[in-house]
DNA sequence: ATGTGTGTACTATGCCACATAGTACGCATA
DNA sequence: TATGCGTACTATGTGGCATAGTACACACAT
């Protein structure tokens, strides 16, 4: 279900908080789904409890999960969430078409990017 | 010329990198311009000189400047800089758009986006 | 009541990237 | 010669990250 990449820069418990908001966001993880235990996780990614800790607590306060003391940490079922984790990722866009704009890529590049991800027909050639 | 962002979680040579990259590839620092010295942005930017020695390692290694002991650092004329730096910003692109369609972010909301940053007409830009 | 499994909190420790401080060397140029 | 340049090296401090270990409160099945 999980997996660490250790040659990603990022700590360990960024790369868990970033896979189950992906997971969560894309329904593979439906509400009130049980989430694996902290215990659980930490013994097959062989990594320490506090680390999968640290990041069901940020999945918590961010609104992606609920925990209950003695009986486990459930996928939310909070709409927003979904919602919100589009704004960040439409704003993350932005940021890096800007970069690439001041870099000098010309936007029929840019744009037959776009298609051959999304595979549609763009309203039409700006003229 | 040059300024770094505490709140930038990446560290400071790497700000530096990234900052005359961009200022490379854009032109505004043309081929054979002396890069600033060590000591002297390192008096201006608060900050150890080898840090900035750091950064110009980088920047040499990957062809953006060259280095003359004794001279000083100065920029590169090597062409396929500036496309091998577009090149891995596109592939940087595609990764990013996959990564919203599986958030289920609709196309338009993206096309939008596109339009926005790169505008509707582009005949010239900066040269 | 007991045992097991859960989330949570806390302290202590080690590791490592990053940045700094200081020094030194070789080279180019005025 | 004096100055400024890149470069190299060692030593030190700091902070984030991960670990180790322990402990507590709670839910649930037995």
């Amino acid at each position: 279900m999980i997996s660490i990449d250790y040659q990603d820069r990022r700590p360990i418990y960024e790369q868990i908080v970033e896979r189950y908001q992906t997971l969560i966001v894309r329904g593979i993880l439906p509400p009130d789904t049980q989430m694996p235990s902290v215990r659980q996780t930490a013994l097959e990614l062989k990594i320490n409890p506090n680390t999968i800790s640290k990041a069901y607590g940020i999945l918590e306060r961010e609104g992606f999960i609920y925990s209950v003391k003695g009986r486990g940490s459930f996928v939310s079922g909070n709409q927003n969430v979904r919602d919100r984790k589009k704004q960040i990722w439409l704003e993350k866009l932005e940021g890096l078409l800007f970069e690439g704009r001041d870099l000098g890529v010309d936007s029929a590049s840019v744009a037959a990017c776009v298609d051959r991800v999304f595979g549609i027909k763009r309203k039409e050639e700006q003229s």
